[in-house]
DNA sequence: CCGTAGCATGTTTACGTGAACATGCGCCAG
DNA sequence: CTGGCGCATGTTCACGTAAACATGCTACGG
């Protein structure tokens, strides 16, 4: 900065102006910084910059493994929802969903240069976990229930397993099954109830729960179970890797879909369409979660004031997967 | 600082040692010291350091939208072992995959606090840009080949998609039909230059190349075409969202995989094992891309020696989509 | 018994920036 | 004509840290 000051003639004050864009400053001025700081190849120095201003203008995110696809596309909108508001997303990665590593994230979390916290991360952990977040850190909470102590964005996840019950109701299929996602998960216990209370509303009789992991590996073994049962009609799995899973299995026993079994699935991931066939299911908004969650950090952030909880709707996307019941 | 170093009756020089793990410290006083940090709640600020080392502990990383399934994994894996070295990810998205935006990307690298950069970009943007990058940075080329400007990390392309090839070949088929990713992706060229200079050295036909965009609906649209064509017994998809795509269109078609065609896709997803038939594919190792390309900058980060270009194996993963051709 | 090496610790300083305050000049109202 | 006001610009200083150098004490060999 001393080096364009004096290349320009100026005191370092005013190429700071320039360089902050500040309207107190000479046209004619402004114009000889600019140039020398293009021809010395200026750089501000951000690490002085937030040492001065206490601003990192980054966000941390906090997350398990990305090769989920939700929390992908989360993660994405996110970080282009950061990047228009001029704040950069520093990822603090947590290998495995262990309480120990979930706390030295939150540790690693307080040396981090950042401005506010969005966490992407199964509430259980947080609930269990007795590390602090270091106070005075704004904080998002994603895809989780810990909204008595952080503000929240989610899907709402009651709304579409409501709707892909419900669809396969108003087909005609006197019940539906569930491929649930794992138990410690909130979002799939949220999934599960939600078709328990729809069936229950409907008055129609609850069958056993099936539990997978969310992979295609787990509905398909789960599916193998659910073809061997001539009752089955009518499958609502929690994403659409177990649909995929459950779809193989239906396929390999020879049980026609949809035909003989109906199946709906949850999140709309761009393969769905090109399933065979092409999956029925709820898409979520991913890319609003995720813009969402850095409006409201960013609020926090700026103004200090910390807003409530927001839930996104879903939409039921109607392909080839669903009919109604075979007579 | 400051208070820690009243708090323990030392300077503020022994708190920064003890901060630091330096070892010429005594036992006695470092247990005061770390009393008084845990008390004060003391963290250490990472702007200061920052602005006093020079070294931010932080890698960028510039990519377009996460949504590609492989950019994913490698990101995730660029994660860990970026945390596992001390240093933590700033993401760089560019939405919009144009020459702008890769500049405006490349602008904002200059003011981000990082000590290196990956990019995972398609090589051509990086060819047409004229935007350079700041001088002095190190920098690590991903998936693509600006291996004469940059290091470079990649999956090698050419070996997964000789061995795709060759498998179809060996099962007896007379050709292998291929279907490209966009002409603008350096590992789509890679794939299928592969995959024609192998059909030539087996002497076997070179089909017309049909060209998608990665996604499975283009898979599904130049599927149908195959599938119309009653000489297509073998297909080479260059990613498994397209194979998926094109087993649909099989399928619609009522022709049998792999009875009448087989179909052999690039990356081994997740879910490829679940497609129906479970997938024949090309697995590429992306954890190890990552790996490798996070050790590549550190090295020239902490060194200044720069390293040349890797390529990293695949493996054929051989499931149920492939068989002898029919009689 | 003294000189010195080695070690724990303290003091000073600079990293690059922007806020706060200071300066100097031109212009306008009284 | 003069006092004061507004504006562009300059000067000073502190943000929190760690490197470089300084200090003072202990221990050990000649």
């Amino acid at each position: 900065m001393a080096d364009v000051a004096r290349e320009a003639h100026v005191s370092g004050q005013t190429v700071s102006r320039v360089s902050n864009g500040r309207d107190n400053v000479d046209a004619e001025t402004r114009e000889r910084v600019l140039a020398a700081m293009h021809k010395l190849g200026y750089r501000p120095n951000s690490a002085a910059r937030a040492l001065r201003t206490g601003r990192f203008h980054s966000i941390g995110v906090i997350m398990f493994t990305l090769s989920s696809f939700g929390n992908m596309r989360t993660l994405d909108a996110i970080a282009i929802a950061a990047a228009d508001a001029g704040y950069s997303i520093t990822l603090i990665p947590v290998p495995h969903p262990t309480l120990g590593e979930v706390s030295v994230a939150f540790d690693r979390l307080s040396e981090e240069a950042v401005d506010g916290v969005i966490i992407i991360v199964e509430a259980h952990l947080l609930d269990e976990s007795d590390v602090v977040l270091p106070a005075g850190l704004p904080v998002v909470v994603v895809d989780s229930t810990a909204a008595d102590r952080y503000p929240m964005v989610d899907t709402d996840q009651a709304h579409g397993a409501r709707l892909a019950t419900e669809h396969l109701l108003s087909l005609g299929h006197r019940t539906v099954w569930h491929v649930a996602g794992p138990e410690r998960s909130y979002s799939a216990t949220h999934r599960r109830e939600a078709w328990e209370s729809t069936l229950r509303a409907h008055g129609a009789d609850v069958p056993p729960v099936l539990v997978g992991d969310w992979s295609s590996e787990s509905g398909h073994e789960v599916g193998l179970e659910l073809a061997r049962n001539p009752d089955v009609t009518a499958i609502f799995t929690a994403n659409d890797q177990m649909a995929l899973g459950v779809l193989r299995a239906l396929h390999e026993a020879g049980r026609a879909v949809p035909g003989e079994v109906s199946v709906v699935g949850f999140d709309d991931m761009e393969e769905s369409r090109s399933f065979w066939p092409p999956l029925t299911t709820v898409r979520q908004f991913f890319g609003e979660v995720g813009r969402l969650s850095v409006e409201e950090l960013l609020q926090e952030v700026e103004s200090g004031e910390r807003g409530g909880s927001t839930l996104v709707a879903t939409e039921l996307i109607v392909r080839e997967s669903t009919a109604r019941p075979p007579a």
